[in-house]
RNA sequence: GGUCGGAUGGCCGAGUGGCUAGGCUCAGCUCUGCAAAAGCUGCUACAGCGGUUCGAAUCCGCUUUCGACCUCCA
């Protein structure tokens, strides 16, 4: 089997990977800012990494998966006055801070779940993690790489630069940089304006604050990450994850910070999700263009045509790559609504079908073509996590178990051994892997119960060519959200919608 | 303006220098009382123009065009 390889930001190429200790992944995913409800562009990452999480876990490693909550709000620098959103947003709805990121950070938790996103191991806030974010400041102004204004903190990023390779991951010149950012206003604080806020005085009708060596304030955006990823990955971890506009400047200053801190580049593996766009544009708050995910799975939001599942969307996003952006239409996300049940109700088809049992394949072809698509799951997803062409591949075999089902492949065309693989493929790169769920809530027996009553009324019906009713049966079920479908065998099975 | 990344069949989307990913839609056929589902078959694309090559959608150059980042952003 191939080894796991996968793209490094950082170093813009494909790189084998090899953890720090052996057996063990350190995964940092830079969390939400919980001062609003999640879209559905949160979704590409924590999907994403929700996926990178699970495959290392099947590769056999243990996995320490942190992702923190940013509850502290970040703030404007330049321009007008110091705006924190979480600080605003409270205000707005008349909450307590912690009240306002409490019910958003909920409403976050719920969202994920229903995505089938596993829990992190550790999801440290900002805001609890204040005295390790002084002291790590504390450290950097000591080694003389920020400076003190006003009560507020700047690392000095000119000087910084001088020593070490500022805008690598970003690509970015510095010299450039400054040229472009020449016309500051007299107001600014700092030295350059490319040097960024570590800790930051907090004015009087600040609500969120607390004590500093520099007086009362409330810390930089990009040190909480630094702080809690080194407190819980250590000083060099193997993977930090993010979307692809966290790059610059979070990432980017995350990287300065650490290496003056602790003397040695934070992350090993840098990773970046691409984009959700709508209508080519990308979707952000600050284009007016999101769509919410409680919108999106109640179907209220005027550019939506119907609710999609939180399978569809988990779904869909991984019918493509990660690092290419992902156009959202509704005729999209209805394909992927109509694939994911097709192939699912295979894969539940797969799970009941048994076997007879013969060592040999009677069809050598389709055997050995099954037993390639199942061995190159585990190729694709060595190579950058193609979630993309595992499902491809699971779509190949469909038929199979279809044809199984329906009498056009023989029972035994496969031999025992890989029919076993090919069940275990489905199940592992499905459930384990994709981490995708049945969109269909288990019924209750009560209903099951009324069901068989009328489909044996309708069984009835069609002995005696009673079409007019068995017809009616089934248009009328079908009205109500329940299809009804007669099998080949003669039994009856039903979808509710 | 700077940096970077895209342009793939009706739609969504993989992708490697040569062997037509996959999904959805559409059409035909098989099965079926009908329907649905399923199976089979068909629809063979890579923005444009040059170049490298025996051969390029895949490499290079130019053009057109879209976007991301350079402020908060997943």
């Amino acid at each position: 089997m191939s080894e796991l390889h996968f793209y490094n930001s950082y170093t813009r190429q494909k790189e084998k990977f090899v953890s720090i200790t052996p057996g063990y992944a350190g995964l940092y995913v830079c969390g939400p800012t919980v001062s609003g409800e999640s879209h559905m562009g949160h979704a590409r990452p924590y999907i994403t990494f929700d996926v990178v999480q699970r495959y290392l876990k099947y590769l056999g490693y243990k996995v320490r998966y942190v992702r923190n909550i940013t509850d502290a709000g970040h703030f404007e620098e330049e321009g007008r006055e110091a705006v924190d959103k979480v600080d605003e947003k409270a205000k707005l709805e008349k909450l307590e801070p912690m009240e306002l990121v409490q019910k958003y950070t909920n409403l976050f938790h719920h969202a994920f779940h229903l995505f089938n996103c596993d829990d992190p191991a550790i999801e440290p806030t900002a805001t609890g993690h204040i005295i390790e974010q002084i002291t790590m400041i504390e450290t950097i102004l000591e080694k003389g790489y920020a400076y003190v204004v006003n009560g507020s903190v700047y690392f000095d990023v000119k000087k910084y630069a001088e020593n070490y390779p500022y805008g690598k991951l970003s690509g970015r010149i510095l010299e450039d940089q400054l040229e472009t950012t020449r016309d500051l206003d007299g107001q600014d604080e700092k030295r350059n304006k490319v040097d960024f806020a570590l800790w930051k005085s907090a004015p009087p009708q600040h609500l969120m604050r607390w004590k500093s060596p520099w007086g009362e304030g409330f810390p930089g955006w990009h040190i909480e990450c630094s702080a809690m990823s080194s407190k819980y990955l250590g000083d060099v971890f193997d993977i930090h994850g993010g979307g692809m506009d966290l790059q610059f400047p979070h990432h980017e200053s995350e990287i300065a910070q650490s290496t003056i801190a602790h003397g040695h580049s934070p992350v090993r593996y840098w990773m970046h999700n691409n984009m959700i766009t709508i209508n080519g544009k990308k979707m952000g708050r600050s284009y007016n263009n999101i769509i919410k995910l409680s919108e999106l799975f109640s179907g209220s939001h005027p550019l939506l045509d119907q609710p999609y599942h939180p399978m569809v969307i988990r779904f869909y996003i991984l019918q493509t790559h990660y690092r290419s952006t992902l156009d959202f239409s509704n005729e999209a996300l209805q394909a992927s609504e109509r694939a994911l049940r097709r192939l699912w109700e295979a894969y539940e088809i797969l799970q009941k079908l048994t076997h007879k049992g013969n060592a040999e394949a009677e069809d050598k072809d389709l055997d050995a073509k099954v037993i390639t698509f199942c061995r190159e799951c585990d190729d694709f997803m060595n190579d950058d996590f193609n979630s993309a062409k595992v499902i491809a591949n699971l779509f190949e075999m469909a038929p199979v178990v279809n044809g199984i089902k329906g009498g056009q492949v023989s029972p035994g065309a496969l031999a025992s051994g890989t029919f076993l693989l090919l069940k275990t493929t489905f199940q592992v790169f499905l459930e384990d892997i994709l981490g995708l769920q049945p969109m269909q809530a288990t019924q209750s027996g009560k209903l099951d119960n009324v069901l068989s009553l009328l489909i044996d009324i309708r069984k009835d019906a069609k002995k005696r060519k009673d079409f007019a009713t068995s017809d009616q049966i089934r248009n009328k079920l079908a009205e109500a959200g329940v299809m009804l479908k007669d099998e080949k065998d003669g039994t009856v099975s039903y979808t509710i919608e």
